[in-house]
DNA sequence: TTTAAAATTTAGGCGTGCCTAAATTTAAAA
DNA sequence: TTTTAAATTTAGGCACGCCTAAATTTTAAA
């Protein structure tokens, strides 16, 4: 069984693998708060499971087997940050949830997730990374229109409800995939549907 | 700190509490499937801990304390379950995989699910619970359709496309919150609303 | 090339949570 | 009430993964 550490061990080697820093047991203990000796005794665990090779006061290398292993937890950590971020979890707490959850989400509910936020492309080649679609808000949560995505028609529909950039807007209720959201804006309460919901992209405050 | 191991009996000791149990040392080896001698060991620790009153011979009480924690250590199970279940994830790997997660779902991610999951009503009261709306499957998984739900209307149109209950689906592309269904019935590809969609309940497969 | 500083490894320990086997206590049958 | 079976606890161990301190090796400066 692989345990949670191996798991941390391969994907921060796997990471300074990907960025060109030398894999030395100073550096991968560094990356993991953890004293040397520490990873010295882990990292010739790891190559006794064929996860990299190792040579003594050289550092390691991945083999194959250790880079695949590596790349998918790093894959399960992104997906998950995305995925929190989808929810409105603050950005703050993000990384560090990821780096716990990624090492208990098996693969297929990995897959399931990274399908969901992918369908939900916060779009707009170029935007501001902190703007969501208003659909990705929870219930009471409030945000500010940033811009409304696709085409003038749009644009002026929800102008005429008084829906423009700089507006704020709370939501009242939303719901997970379907439904209309009811959202409070100016003092006033207004059911909109979905579709448009996702049109309109917020700064979540 | 509080470990996962103490997570997990304190939440098996709910368990059994809340069905009226004995909460006695066997008892809850068993629950965990972990010799009795473990457990012993254990119930100690948590007694001194303030969760429970450990009698020698004589089994537990949980606090107040172990009450609160171990309650909000099954609604984290319960949450995961029902996010899960939502994912399209199959029934028989959702008990275990919630059992894994509850432990590192922190408080704020599983009321942000909990939101979610509830707006996704897989509604008419009285529907089999392992029906779930098209809308929560994901590319490629395969349902049958269930039943309609919404009204004649819905149900005759849909009839014409040739959607009617014990049709079998195969969900070709679909995304979250937004976008139409890709589908595929009985050989022809069709693309169908998301409002539509989430008024069709499958039984995945 | 020698030598001191830096990097790395070895040795010895700690806490957690599990296990088995052997005692001990409790419960129930004779 | 005695005796036996069942439940429970005690004792002794194991694997993990971390730590510090002391040894060793490498590197780079003199």
């Amino acid at each position: 069984m692989i345990t949670e550490s191996v798991e941390e061990y391969l994907e921060t080697i796997y990471r300074l693998y990907e960025r060109g820093v030398a894999t030395t047991t100073t550096n991968i203990a560094k990356e993991l708060k953890v004293a040397p000796a520490s990873a010295t005794q882990m990292l010739k665990k790891l190559a006794k499971q064929g996860y990299l090779k190792y040579t003594p006061y050289r550092g390691v290398t991945l083999t194959a087997k250790g880079k695949r292993t590596g790349k998918e937890i790093l894959r399960k950590h992104r997906v998950m940050e995305k995925f929190l971020g989808t929810l409105g979890i603050p950005k703050s707490k993000i990384h560090k949830e990821a780096c716990e959850l990624e090492h208990h989400i098996p693969h297929d509910l990995e897959r399931a997730i990274y399908q969901k936020v992918e369908g939900e492309k916060p779009l707009p080649p170029g935007a501001p990374s902190d703007v969501v679609p208003l659909t990705s808000l929870l219930d009471g949560q409030k945000g500010v229109i940033s811009f409304i995505g696709g085409g003038r028609g749009a644009s002026q529909r929800l102008a005429d409800l008084g829906l423009t950039p700089r507006t704020e807007i709370t939501v009242i209720k939303s719901a997970l995939f379907r439904g209309p959201l009811l959202i409070s804006v100016r003092g006033t309460t207004l059911a909109i549907g979905r579709g448009v919901a996702s049109r309109i992209f917020v700064r979540a405050k």
